[in-house]
DNA sequence: GTCTATATGCTGATAGAC
DNA sequence: GTCTATCAGCATATAGAC
């Protein structure tokens, strides 16, 4: 976010692809670490190490250590929005299918996890982050969960924003007990969730 | 835990009781300010200034910060503890009333949340705390659900660990947004999923 | 039991050479 | 663009006086 323009000004000119590219690779750096030792055992210096550069040489690339997380952070997200479904009537087996994927990124579920939960304080760098990311997924599911009311396939008795609401929370609230139990399918219990929800008459 | 032995020769002796009463003291002033800094901004010499004690004379008291944040954790979870009906038919209503105190100790809930992340690592020292912590909220809200089931409130092709699992998960999701978007009624939305779920035929 | 003083180690950030 | 060197700050923990 505070790297806008630096990235406006590195899409224009040839001159600057290698410095690109490099901050490519320090973001996929920082994703490999912190997916291995968490986001709080994350220093500057751990990331610049994984990449080869000195914990000087990365901050060449990135403002500060909050700027650099907060660009993981947006990235990450882009990748998961490329996951979700346009049609918002997919959207809930899409979620289904995110907390499949997710299984097999311990490390990212943890920063998320872990940001989620910092960021409350309002000054926090991803603060504004995080509110808008729910906020536009609370919308979205919204939508989705109105659309199966629509096709009859949930009641229309059900408060749609009250049951995107929770699925979320669901999400949210099986990854945390995945992190200290990986055994439990979170997939398959969101899955229940739904379908549960579906019966209701 | 580090601690119990400590605890133990302190029951048994009147010579300990200040020893006891400041311990306790203690504990007292790390739940206030941890309830008003969140956790990951509290240090020991924070809580020490609380109490009226330097850093160094609060930590003769505990062997040291994970020490002291364990035990912190403990007495509060024995409080939470109290406030569970000890009937399984009330526990439901009893989460819920959790999740309506909940709101007014913002500081708390953070605690468990960010602690709870954190403690996924095996090595964490809050670690078993909490993957034993979550074992027992979901075999005794197993055991309510299967009440339920069992006075016709709730249809027996539920999975009732299952639902135990998803109440479980949706509180603790509806704290997480709860603490970026307070306006939102926890208790409230758990009831509604609660209702919801025992409308299936 | 409580203090002051301090050891030691991390952190993020910056200055300036090359 | 990348380095080395270094800074200031904060943390926990400990030694030892009183």
């Amino acid at each position: 976010m505070a790297q806008g323009s630096y990235d406006a000004d590195m899409g224009r000119r040839g001159a600057y692809a290698k410095g690109v590219a490099k901050r490519e690779e320090i973001l996929d750096a920082a994703l490999t670490v912190i997916a291995r030792n968490g986001y709080q055992r994350t220093s500057v210096r751990d990331i610049a190490e994984a990449v080869g550069l000195s914990q000087a040489g990365l901050l060449h690339y990135f403002a500060s250590k909050e700027a650099l997380f907060a660009e993981v952070l947006r990235r990450r997200d882009e990748v998961d929005r490329e996951r979700m479904p346009a049609d918002p009537a997919a959207r809930v087996e899409g979620l289904i299918e995110i907390m499949r994927h997710n299984a097999d990124v311990p490390g990212l579920v943890q920063l998320y996890a872990e940001l989620s939960t910092e960021a409350s304080h309002p000054e926090h760098a991803a603060h504004d982050f995080f509110t808008q990311r729910y906020a536009v997924l609370r919308r979205e599911l919204g939508e989705t969960v109105r659309a199966a009311q629509e096709r009859g396939e949930l009641s229309t008795s059900l408060d749609a924003e009250s049951v995107a609401t929770i699925l979320l929370a669901s999400a949210d609230g099986l990854q945390t007990q995945w992190m200290l139990e990986p055994g439990l399918d979170m997939a398959a219990r969101l899955e229940h969730l739904w379908a549960a929800l579906c019966r209701v008459p």
